[in-house]
DNA sequence: GAGTTTGAAACT
DNA sequence: CAGTTTCAAACTC
């Protein structure tokens, strides 16, 4: 039975794998066939259920990289390391020494692997070829954990054998193992931390332990939330001492570890689900494990033993804890950060912490970023006008998996940014490669300097915040500063930085501000709020079809004006020749949905003289009455597809929390203009915020172009309704553009096949609010 | 930097 | 839905 139950469950674990949160909950119903996991396969599968568990939250995965790195300062050079370790290991962490062995090498594994894993998660929902790179990686990883250098690999390798091998017990084991692996291939982990455990491994690794428990309100979270979890099952928890001491006591206790992998693999799941999911599924996987394993809970002579098991326990729990944690972590961390600057809070909290632990704060930028994923980054893109510059590096570096890279860069360009890289990984790895190219593009470059700057900055984490602020990068500066609201506490549309989905950063001047990840629950709320009332309050106001000319595959004649100002405006005095002006501030002209009087804006007035300003011309053009009546039917039909695209995206993206702020420099002060603008292209949406400006006449013609790229702080999006795609009439019967379905603007958003929505001339049915 | 203007957002 | 108020950016000095 074992032996081929095993391949089974190999063959299992890939499919899981290929879905494993669902595959995990699955699992986690006994009726899955018990399978002695094999370690590679469970490796395998952990890796893989990583890249699921990403999808539910993959910024849990980031944050663990992060404290493992920590951790490990020492080892991790192994890349490959299996998620499990790692998870082992922060597990272990938290509660300790006797893990603390087992926990180095999975510590060090488990960064690594962690770090993959979370990537792959991202991954997964970015790229599927990262995840499938990821997949590779892990077993090699795995075995490379197994063996790893650092760590004993080989000893987990052995355990999982074994436990494999076992027969009888092994087959309940399995069992357990199975389901809590599965959803995470937490069996790999499982399988080494048992190995590690039985090997003295850990000692290394419980210092890190150690480290990991000091480390951070992360871990000290999960570690209440594994705790909480362990107690809840009170029979699991107790089990879970029990079996520890018995696997240190008695050596093979492979089902011990398997029961604590499958706890901490189910823990895993759920907890990425959520956090009390987890709980109660580690409290089921627990008392399964339990009952399966009678004696080992019985027998729970050393608190070590518990401890590992905890630790495993912890693992899962804290790699779903993380990323569960994430937002309550980040909550946290945001508060402590908060003080200093609200977004970057969270990076400097983890980036200190990586930076304690270890020099990869890649990794750890990567893990955390995964982790936050799900909020704040608009405040670290947003600053960044880097954020392009910092995926664009992230591209350029290529390093795995443009998520990966996405998110890391992003956490290490900013500290806060690691919500954001969440989120732009979520959104997908491709993005980033356009944004690389977008970024790259036109506008940018000017800011990319900065921003690049900023990258490196955040790289280096601390110092990023510093440089910063310190530097304004020439369109960061702008970009960085945003908002000086007084009243509003930049919870209302009054406020930049939150109509434009992201946090408020060092560079506000506002006061009593709530915008910033410490409040994030305000916040979301607050737009929720706001959504509930124009759902497409926080769609970006202006939607450019990429730049008319370039991108076309619509004449770029006919698209007067690049794009439209959702709403229109309403503009008395300016004439719609000021930054008043929503649409000229957006660099486009009035349309028919504009209820401006004396209308002289030079991107095209609504009379349908409308100055249609190609673009790249960026001079008015006067109307071209005939395109104009072209271009609506065009834009109408386009905003369908733009539509379709950007429920599409919407869909795909979990949470658009973080928008790239590019950094557009605007007009003299070189604030990125309020109205955000979104391209679509064929290829995507993005949403630049203010910063692009697209106006040639702004200070930065090029922006427009190029900062259509900027993406909508996707955070907000994802908050925000997924109505975004939907072109909605606004309230007033504006033209609504769908906000948040922003598309992506491909790489060259002129040269990608561009949708373009310029003036709509309505939004029928699609409306989901007026 | 302070004050004014402006129009969007919010409120009634 | 319209009118009014509030708000913060844009602008001016």
């Amino acid at each position: 039975m074992d032996t081929p139950e095993r391949n089974q469950i190999s063959t299992a674990l890939s499919k899981f794998e290929d879905s494993p949160v669902f595959n995990y909950i699955n699992n986690l119903s006994p009726i899955r066939p018990v399978k002695s996991a094999h370690i590679t396969q469970t490796f395998n599968s952990l890796s893989f259920s990583s890249p699921p568990s990403v999808f539910t939250s993959p910024h849990v995965t980031s944050f663990k990289e992060s404290r493992f790195l920590r951790r490990h300062n020492p080892p991790s050079p192994l890349k490959p390391k299996d998620s499990s370790e790692d998870v082992n290991k922060v597990y272990s962490n938290d509660e300790a020494s006797a893990d603390s062995t087992l926990s180095h090498h999975n510590s060090s594994e488990l960064h690594e692997s962690a770090d993959k894993g979370i990537l792959v998660g991202d991954v997964s929902i970015a790229l599927s070829i990262e995840q499938t790179k990821f997949s590779d990686e892990l077993p090699q990883s795995l075995q490379y954990n197994c063996g790893s250098p650092g760590y004993d690999p080989p000893l987990c390798c052995d355990d999982g054998n074994s436990i494999l091998e076992l027969p009888s017990e092994a087959a309940s084991d399995v069992g357990f193992v199975q389901e809590g692996c599965k959803t995470d291939s937490a069996e790999p982990e499982l399988h080494l931390q048992g190995t590690s455990q039985i090997d003295p491994k850990g000692e290394g690794s419980d210092c890190d332990w150690d480290g990991l428990l000091h480390n951070g309100a992360d871990l000290l979270i999960e570690e209440e939330a594994f705790k909480g979890l362990m107690q809840k099952p009170l029979g699991s928890s107790l089990r879970l001492c029990d079996y520890v001491p018995l696997q240190q006591s008695a050596c093979n206790n492979d089902q011990n570890v398997h029961m604590v992998d499958s706890v901490a693999s189910a823990s895993e799941h759920e907890i990425e689900n959520h956090c009390s999911e987890l709980v109660v599924a580690v409290n089921t996987d627990h008392t399964q494990d339990s009952l399966a394993n009678g004696s080992f809970l019985t027998s729970n002579p050393n608190e070590k033993m518990d401890n590992q098991l905890v630790s495993v326990t912890h693992r899962g729990i804290r790699r779903r804890c993380l990323d569960f944690e994430m937002a309550g972590v980040r909550k946290n961390s945001d508060d402590n950060s908060n003080t200093g600057s609200s977004t970057a809070q969270s990076e400097v909290r983890n980036a200190s912490d990586d930076k304690q632990l270890l020099p990869a704060k890649r990794n750890a930028n990567s893990q955390k970023g995964i982790l936050p994923g799900i909020g704040l980054h608009l405040n670290a893109l947003a600053p960044l006008k880097d954020g392009t510059g910092i995926q664009n590096r992230n591209l350029t570096s290529g390093r795995q998996l443009s998520l990966t890279n996405s998110t890391s860069l992003l956490l290490s360009a900013c500290q806060e940014n690691q919500h954001l890289s969440i989120v732009s990984v979520s959104v997908s790895s491709e993005r980033e490669l356009d944004l690389s190219g977008n970024d790259v593009q036109p506008a940018e470059d000017s800011s990319l300097v900065p921003a690049y700057t900023a990258d490196e900055d955040f790289n280096p984490n601390s110092p990023k915040k510093k440089k910063r602020k310190s530097e304004p990068v020439g369109d960061t500066s702008e970009g960085c500063k945003r908002c000086n609201c007084k009243k509003s506490k930049c919870l209302k549309l009054y406020c930049e930085c939150f109509a434009a989905g992201v946090y408020c950063i060092e560079p506000c001047s506002c006061q009593d501000c709530f915008n910033k990840p410490v409040h994030e629950d305000t916040v979301l709320q607050t737009r929720k709020q706001i959504e509930s009332r124009n759902p497409l309050a926080f769609a970006p106001k202006v939607i450019r079809s990429a730049d008319s000319v370039p991108e076309i595959g619509i004449d770029p004649n006919k698209t007067p004006a690049s794009a439209r100002h959702k709403r229109g405006c309403n503009c008395k005095k300016s004439s719609c020749l000021k930054k008043y002006c929503e649409c000229y501030q957006g660099g486009v002209g009035c349309s028919i949905g504009c209820r401006c009087e004396g209308c002289k804006n030079a991107f095209g007035r609504k009379d349908g003289s409308t100055s249609i300003v190609t673009e790249g011309e960026t001079e008015e053009e006067t109307e071209t009455s005939d395109k104009g009546v072209e271009e609506k039917a065009i834009q109408k039909t386009e905003f369908q597809n733009i539509e379709d695209h950007l429920e599409s995206t919407m869909v795909a993206t979990p949470l658009r929390i973080s928008r790239p702020m590019l950094p557009m420099p605007f007009s003299s002060k070189g604030k990125p203009p309020r109205s955000f603008v979104t391209t679509i292209t064929g290829s995507g949406y993005f949403t630049s915020q203010k910063l692009a400006k697209p106006n040639p006449l702004w200070s930065q013609p090029k922006s427009f172009q190029t900062v259509a790229d900027d993406e909508m702080p996707e955070i907000l999006r994802g908050d925000s309704s997924p109505i975004a795609c939907i072109k909605t009439s606004s309230p007033n019967g504006k033209r609504v553009s769908s906000p948040n379905c922003e598309i992506r603007s491909s790489p060259t958003r002129r040269g990608g096949r561009k949708l373009i929505l310029q003036s709509i001339p309505s939004f029928p049915s699609l409306t989901p609010r007026p």
